[in-house]
DNA sequence: CTCCATGCAAATTATTTGCATAGAC
DNA sequence: GTCTATGCAAATAATTTGCATGGAG
């Protein structure tokens, strides 16, 4: 499993510097750790956070920089962009890791991922249709979780309650 | 087909009221005239072209209006916010207005709508599985437009033209 | 040795906030 | 008359940019 791990690194790396290559651009150290700490976690993580988890652990690498080859990394196609509000933009790997969708709670935020192969049909159908070719897509749905559906409901009871006292 | 335009804005503008009545905010001018703007138009404005169109039209309504009203429509129901990007958000009518995604070219930026009711499916079966009360979605494909596929494959040719005559 | 990518801080953009006042209720 | 929503400008947050320098090619 850790093997497996170190083998999808050593392959993104490959495929990175390919890319680098054939865009005329440099193969600079941090480029390869921005990329090696997205591949190192399962989550996804916005850029902030990233730039701090490089720079209080060890390195030093200026935020511009961390902008910079995200941009780089989402254009190679090696890591995804997840833009689930105004303020909130995730990044995450996408190689070698299971094409997935995201439920969004609207109230507590959680995100859960699931995957859909209907996705796929949509994709291929709409493409031909419209004449797109298409090389990925975001879906995400909102709604409330479990929990919160129960605290609304439990919210609006008192409310009621308090309505009827109050009369 | 006119008529009809203002019949949508009369239950729309009732529903508003009804919104928020609920809330306990007050129905002010500028508020609803925010809400006809949005729904005078059958395609996306974001935010900044709102205010303008606002301002340099007639009335005078300050861009942190423009944001809370915006807001407030978005909670309601009746505005859908579309976040295609990082510095990309739009808003567009969502009451009468029959549920659609987009297909967006990321190279020329063009967006076209589609509709296809395996999204319903998909979002049905989800909200099951994951226990989500789903209100909502977003879906976006990303691909080359017609054109720009074509633009890219010439420009794709030039540069092994050049790199031949190059050497 | 050349020139691009980096670090840094200042700039920019979209959005939000604080405060005084107008106006909805 | 009361208190919230507005306008305005200043504040904030995320991201981008300009410039001098380090380091990849």
């Amino acid at each position: 499993m850790h093997k497996q791990k170190q083998q999808v690194m050593v392959e993104v790396r490959k495929l990175f510097t390919d890319f680098l290559e054939n865009k005329g651009q440099r193969k600079t150290g941090e480029r390869f750790m921005i990329l090696e700490k997205l591949y190192e976690r399962n989550d996804h993580i916005d850029a902030e956070a990233l730039y701090n988890l490089i720079n209080k652990q060890q390195h030093n690498v200026s935020r511009a920089t961390v902008y910079n080859t995200l941009e780089l990394l989402v254009e190679s196609g090696l890591v995804m962009r997840h833009q689930f509000g105004q303020h909130y933009a995730e990044y995450e790997k996408a190689y070698g890791y299971r094409q997935h969708d995201h439920i969004i709670c609207t109230e507590c935020k959680k995100v859960v991922e699931f995957c859909d192969p209907r996705i796929q049909q949509i994709k291929t159908k709409m493409g031909e249709l419209l004449e797109f070719n298409i090389t990925r897509h975001e879906l995400h749905l909102y709604g409330l979780c479990a929990d919160c559906e129960k605290s609304k409901k439990e919210s609006v009871a008192e409310n009621v309650k308090e309505k009827v006292t109050a009369v």
